[in-house]
DNA sequence: AATGAAATTGACAGCGCTGTCAGCTCAGTT
DNA sequence: AACTGAGCTGACAGCGCTGTCAATTTCATT
């Protein structure tokens, strides 16, 4: 690499200390504005970029944020990131990414660890990790600056950063009552992950509301993939007396339900409605395209972000609750009931 | 956070210089076995971390990769950063994700201020960021180690990691015309991505081996998107001599022709077959399933990252060109032709 | 037991920045 | 004209580690 200047070299070439240097290249208030133009003529002039290692030390910071994810999902990670990354480049910081898995033994352990080597400021915990107690737990007597993305739980200890996903799904399930159907199966998502599981309240909600019983058969568990979406399709299917709607927790599951009806001959939406959530890519990329409900997952990770680099800045966030609102997107895959 | 012990209490505590405790820590040779234990008794005794800014500092490296990018499709990306991560955590770096432009104006000092900051040690340049001769050209005079996946120019600029799409798109030609099918059609991918292009060569060569001539209604021009596949599978469909078989040169365009397809009444794969090619997770969810060729990205990304680590730590590796194949994957949008 | 080479260890000087704090400047006051 | 306090600036001491190099120990040989 090019030999790099340093602080002194800029404070020399303009005629300063270090320390004013320092001030301008931060942004500090208290620097005369002649004072601070000669300066970043001399920065200009150099080409000074300060070293990250050398403030991370002295300051005691990396201006790095981790991102900690376990979600099998390409397209929701992605999001995340790049919400996140949006964020993070406007204040300075970078991202560093940690996948990780969440029934792992040593998962409190390996996150601390990031800390503990002053890799990282702060970190996002995103769903389902946003939800292991234990974890959450460790931070905060490790002290971890910490934001989360959807915790369904011990929403009290620290910032976090929401979806109604409950209320969607309460939405999604009207839409298909007002459609006319009264059979909606339902497909549940993984246990392990709370945030999709809230789904499944808002299905009941509706039914309730709409004064349909809950017919216990028309539920299944889905462990949120594809595959596990076309089995619960699959029983659902074989029922004697099957829903003429399905409304699965997430996009994978309902694309594997559209898959089992396809094989089965079944024509959609004519003859079955499917409904999903996510909207992530496949749902405009399969036949019929998937009624689904989309979360502004760039935006929520980009407001994560940003609370927790305002708690590392020290502006108390006094645990603010960001809610952010999902909104319904009707394609092909839903239609009237046939009489 | 947890008050942090330093180098100096573990010299302390083992009744060694730290100078030893650091040796210990970074493996180096020539420190006696008992020395070793009792250090890293030490070391377990005060639960030590190193930190990481502290010897980013002194050994001016940050034990840190930068991983570029600037690919829509997640999978894609999520795949890289999955084998990029899995030999970054076995050699102790960590990963940095940096997507950008590919057609920015300042793509190139962008880039080079993550490695003047010292932000990170060295970069892993993806497609189509892996052909931009002015980058490449930039990090060689920066002198910033790299490393690149899939390069289709200037070979010789430093390590890099490929695959033979070629060869693999001409394997699917020619299974397409062992099939029986002898108009096949083609949709070519993003012209700025010269690796995708690469396949386009593949279908030619197939189509010459087989004497058959070529014929240019039968190739259009797409973007890499669902969306350009669809309208590219659109105009192959309204020929009058229409094609009894697409391929895609990736798999988002063949999912576009599928649902084109669909929405025709086209029933796939009697009357119409269909390739892709990268196995994105679409190419299972759709209906019928895509017939495409698998790439081992998340070993590439690997084997890259392997290559960087390589080249950080002066081992010269002498522009080492790993080559790795592809594996066509059969599934149900490829049938034998009709009579 | 003396000898020299190799193995092992430690002292010390930074790496390039920021935090602390003291000192200086300069309007606005009395 | 002297005084005040806010505004501005700089000296300096680290942050916690690694690289260098010299000192010491070890061990096989003679």
């Amino acid at each position: 690499m090019v030999a790099k200047a340093t602080i002194d070299d800029v404070a020399a070439l303009a005629g300063v200390s270090m320390k004013t240097v320092s001030r301008v290249v931060n942004n500090e208030p208290n620097v005369r504005a002649a004072t601070r133009e000669k300066v970043a003529a001399a920065i200009a002039a150099l080409d000074y970029r300060p070293s990250q290692s050398a403030r991370s030390l002295a300051a005691n910071r990396s201006y790095v944020l981790g991102l900690l994810y376990d979600n099998p999902s390409a397209s929701y990670v992605i999001d995340v990131q790049a919400g996140a990354l949006a964020t993070c480049r406007r204040a300075g910081y970078d991202l560093l990414i940690h996948p990780c898995k969440h029934d792992s033994e040593e998962l409190t352990q390996e996150v601390l660890l990031l800390a503990r080597q002053s890799r990282v400021d702060g970190l996002i915990l995103t769903p389902p990790l946003s939800d292991i107690a234990e974890l959450v737990q460790g931070l905060v007597e490790a002290q971890v600056p910490f934001v989360r993305l959807s915790p369904t739980e011990n929403k009290a200890a620290c910032p976090y950063v929401q979806t109604n996903d409950q209320e969607a799904a309460y939405d999604m399930t009207c839409k298909l009552l007002e459609l006319g159907h009264t059979r909606i199966g339902f497909i549940a998502g993984h246990p392990d992950h709370k945030a999709v599981t809230e789904r499944y309240l808002g299905y009941l909600a509706a039914l309730k509301e709409n004064d349909l019983r809950y017919d216990r058969t028309l539920v299944e568990q889905g462990y949120n993939s594809f595959d596990s979406g076309r089995e619960c399709a699959a029983r659902l299917l074989d029922l004697p007396d099957a829903p003429t709607a399905i409304f699965a927790s997430n996009d994978d599951m309902a694309a594997g339900v559209i898959i089992e009806a396809h094989h089965r001959g079944i024509a959609m939406p004519v003859e079955l409605s499917v409904a999903g959530f996510d909207d992530t890519p496949v749902a405009h990329q399969i036949f019929p395209s998937l009624t689904t409900v989309r979360q502004p997952i760039v935006e929520m990770a980009g407001k994560a972000a940003e609370l927790l680099i305002k708690l590392l800045k020290g502006k108390s966030v006094q645990m603010p609750a960001a809610i952010m609102s999902c909104r319904i997107l009707e394609r092909e895959s839903t239609h009237q009931v046939q009489p």
